[in-house]
RNA sequence: GGAGAGGUCGCCUAGUGGCCUAGGGCGCCGCACUGGAAAUGCGGUAUAGCGCAAGCUAUCGAGGGUUCAAAUCCCUCCCUCUCCGCCA
């Protein structure tokens, strides 16, 4: 579950709009909220069954260590009051459980209540709140001379950086295998945005496991949810991961931090691995959507009260990175429709590229609010010996490589075949440009 | 993969069927003592659910079983440590 037992039996209505915005059915809640009466029945009945079943127990110790006869009939009589009880029980935790598991299916269903700030409606509602950089066109015209920005995967077979061919070969169409100067890319990429999350914006850098057990995939919620998302090895019951959130957020399920702990901000990388099922056909040119890329993710644990102004720092903290790679790019404020079912709030990064003439989705930065940290149980004690609050998490990729790289190779392609290095990635490609 | 040892309240540890409703130490918090501190003394110190409250219920790695009653006995699984094997 999810929204929260108590949240749902006080604020009922706004769960329920909630749901309405995001598209999803609102009668799950009512029929939620009457298990919900239910289940405390019974747990009331259950409990008080079993103190009286606990209180004749501990009588017949202290009968016998008194003196009474075990097999007498004052033994025997606290013996049947407890069976009597313990059937009861059985009967009404069957029950109860029967309840607690049907209510469970019910609220994991219940949509994560988007912020009132976020606009209301399907991906038309969405909202470019800025946009950076200059939207280079795909013809240029410079010095009299004219020609045409190619598509990343012509610049990427010209200067030999991957070979999608191959990759295809050795495990299947969608594993871009990156090389020579492709590589190198790739490790520089990955280096610069490390350096500049922990270095300049103080984060605390994770090499997280590429794999994770059931209850990690559970626990971020990509099982039940999103499993045909997933590549599964059932043999050991692993599942590979579709981004650094779902290891490192799991980092602290089941944690209570000190206050003076949070925040607590993680720049990850790690491959993702996506199956991407049902969109056969879909961007098949290129690396635009594959099933092997990599990625650095910010994840934040935040105070309540911090989260609202710590996802406009994540989101600005992506940004840097657009910024030094100087790329053109938009931010959009996602409608409740397209964001996603545990987001509250979330900003999409479309960076430019001008081969294709398109806007590509390489960052997607969301306030979980506390609906993940319930399902992990992750929290905090907001004074010394309070009690324990759930923390807000947060996440947001800074950047997804992929399409960072066709980007790069789309905008600083020049005429004459080669491709300029970006001022920012000079230092670690050790190169001024990358030519045949 | 094999053999052995072990997983208890933040940490260490006691606990082999019923005053364990989990004891002790460390740490931490409060109070006392002090000019201030150390030392010392007293008290407090898990999480969740239910209840206006007193309190009740659950949790001793996880799950199942035996029993009127399980931290304790039995079964399955997970994890950690030691040794052996294999191996980047």
């Amino acid at each position: 579950m999810s929204i929260g037992l108590a949240r749902l039996r006080e604020e009922p209505e706004r769960i329920r709009q909630g749901a309405i915005d995001k598209g999803e059915d609102p009668s799950i809640v009512d029929a939620a909220l009457a298990l919900e009466t239910r289940r405390r029945e019974l747990l009331g009945e259950s409990d008080q069954l079993k103190a009286e079943r606990n209180s004749a127990s501990r009588q017949i110790g202290e009968a016998i260590r008194a003196g009474a006869a075990p097999t007498g009939p004052e033994v025997a009589a606290l013996r049947k009051a407890s069976t009597d009880a313990g059937t009861q029980i059985e009967r009404i935790d069957a029950e109860l459980a029967a309840a607690e598991t049907q209510l469970e299916e019910l609220m994991v269903r219940i949509p994560n209540p988007a912020d009132p700030d976020v606009p209301v409606g399907d991906e038309s509602a969405n909202q470019v709140v800025r946009t950076w950089g200059e939207v280079l066109p795909k013809d240029v015209t410079a010095n009299g001379v004219q020609w045409t920005r190619r598509p990343h995967w012509e610049v990427a077979a010209d200067l030999k950086m991957f070979d999608l061919e191959r990759g295809a070969k050795i495990t299947g169409s969608g594993f871009p295998v990156y090389t020579g100067p492709g590589s190198r890319l790739q490790r520089s990429l990955i280096d610069m945005m490390l350096d500049i999350h922990t270095g300049e914006h103080g984060m605390t850098e994770i090499w997280p496991p590429a794999m994770v057990n059931a209850a990690s995939a559970r626990g971020t919620g990509q099982i039940p949810d999103k499993e045909d998302l997933m590549y599964i090895v059932t043999r050991d019951e692993l599942y590979l991961v579709p981004t650094a959130e779902v290891p490192v957020t799991n980092l602290h399920r089941d944690e209570i931090f000190e206050a003076d702990q949070l925040p607590i901000r993680y720049a990850a990388y790690s491959p993702c691995f996506r199956r991407e099922a049902g969109a056969a056909g879909k961007d098949t040119r290129g690396i635009l959507r594959v099933h092997q890329f990599d990625k650095v993710e910010m994840v934040f644990f935040e105070k309540p009260e911090a989260s609202t102004e710590a996802l406009e720092w994540l989101t600005s903290r992506a940004e840097v990175i657009l910024q030094r790679l100087g790329l053109a790019y938009r931010v959009l404020l996602m409608a409740t429709k397209d964001m996603g079912f545990v987001q509250a709030k979330k900003y999409d990064l479309e960076v430019w590229a001008p081969g294709v003439e398109r806007w590509l989705e390489v960052s997607s930065c969301s306030n979980f609010r506390d609906y993940q940290a319930r399902r992990m149980a992750i929290r905090y004690r907001p004074e010394p010996g309070a009690k324990p609050e759930l923390v807000h998490t947060l996440n947001g990729s800074g950047l997804a490589l992929a399409r960072t790289v066709a980007a790069i190779l789309e905008t600083y392609q020049q005429e004459d075949g080669s491709l300029i290095v970006p001022e920012a990635l000079k230092p670690y490609m050790k190169v001024d440009r990358v030519v045949r």
